[in-house]
DNA sequence: CCTAGCCAAACGATCGTTTGAGTGGGAGAT
DNA sequence: ATCTCCCACTCAAACGATCGTTTGGCTAGG
């Protein structure tokens, strides 16, 4: 037993009922721990979905960086970044999804800090667009309206992705670079060599091991029996 | 002093805290009433939210039902969902940022019917793709997973359109079909008199006023000095 | 004997909801 | 015009349940 565990439990219930809606209790019910033990290994409910929010957008900051120091063509740069976006979100969903989901349970000051870490990240893809678009090799009418909705599309995979469907995580990834470099109106998107090597897809120590059932067409019966991942 | 306002109230809160983190009480003092006189309004809490969510959810599917009833070209029916979607979204940000987080609050019977309503919906989408696909005028190497990112980007201007921004709801309902367009790899991408006349804007009864300040980047100061919407 | 790990019980606060008791103004009867 | 009754509306108070957290003490291994 140890502090991880208590965070992938916490996880996978705040995916799945929401941060308010979960009780410290329940997490301890999750972990086979009396709530008053959860306090040896947790400080506050509150500090639990701190710790986790930092260590996802901690590991989206570093990605993201790492996506726009290689090369210097804006075009590559924004697939990779989309690749690395979509990479974290598919193979850590239900951090992913409280990550995003649950800032408005953080109060004023910690809220402060990890909006500053969001910030950024999406810093990162600003300067891409408004280089390329300079550059002439990506094309925004928009710039601002383009990258809103370019980012919320990547965060959209932790909504529907499921580890076990019918993709793998790098299939999504190269479905949404391709994507993405329509949106933003890259005419010719870069080859896979020129992408340079793939990413490590990492696993958050907080993302747990089956993801919650969650209220998503992917995992419920469908008039059409369709298949989504 | 009506239920309509109650409803506002309510969505309001809801958008900013989350249902589960809102009080009963919260919402009376917010339309200046006792928490008991509030029942007499609304049946429940729960059923507050069903109410909210339905509402938003019909509209959604009837104005959906519109785009795909004028003429047949694929091209155009995409185009108009489009332009629907992103007008509901842009005009009741609150409410529609209510509906499709707070899916996981309701308990079996209600969601069941409330995802009833939302598959409808993205079925409208998933036979304008199909049939697109299939008479070879836009082009989507993964169909599926193409009508989720649109679906996902779509739904993300709830997250971050300003109703006193830089754009109007027409604006990004125009950048948006364009944004539409490229995903799904149509080629011309419709004129605008080929859409048929603009759909009515509908602003629900449910959506409060003033928008709650929500935690985004458009609202708070940033780094850059930013503008977003 | 210490300490890390664990728990039962209780803390005060807040939750959604109900109870029971007023209000006040408008419709109908006189 | 006056009286009566009714009903929509409002509230203070309390209901039992559950919330996050703390206290105090038990256990077992080094």
């Amino acid at each position: 037993m140890g502090a991880d565990e208590v965070q992938r439990a916490a996880v996978r219930l705040f995916a799945r009922r929401g941060y308010a809606a979960t009780g410290i209790r329940e997490i301890g019910r999750e972990v086979g721990l009396n709530p008053a033990t959860l306090y040896h290994y947790v400080g506050s409910k509150q500090e639990l979905l701190v710790t986790i929010m930092r260590t996802c957008l901690d590991q989206l900051l570093l990605a993201g960086i790492e996506a726009v120091e290689f090369g210097d063509d804006p075009r590559v740069h924004l697939a990779r970044l989309v690749r690395a976006h979509v990479g974290l979100s598919a193979t850590n969903p239900a951090t992913a999804r409280v990550t995003d989901q649950e800032l408005r349970a953080l109060d004023t000051g910690e809220q402060e800090q990890v909006l500053e870490l969001r910030d950024r990240y999406e810093a990162l893809l600003a300067d891409v667009v408004r280089k390329g678009a300079r550059a002439g090799v990506l094309h925004a009418r928009d710039p601002v309206v383009t990258r809103l909705a370019l980012l919320e599309m990547c965060n959209g995979v932790a909504h529907w992705y499921r580890p076990d469907g019918r993709l793998t995580v790098r299939q999504v990834q190269q479905r949404f670079v391709e994507l993405g470099c329509r949106l933003l109106g890259v005419g010719d998107l870069p080859r896979a060599a020129d992408l340079g090597p793939p990413p490590r897809v990492v696993r958050l120590a907080c993302e747990p091991d089956h993801p919650p059932a969650v209220t998503t067409r992917a995992v419920r019966p469908t008039p059409k029996a369709q298949e989504v991942t």
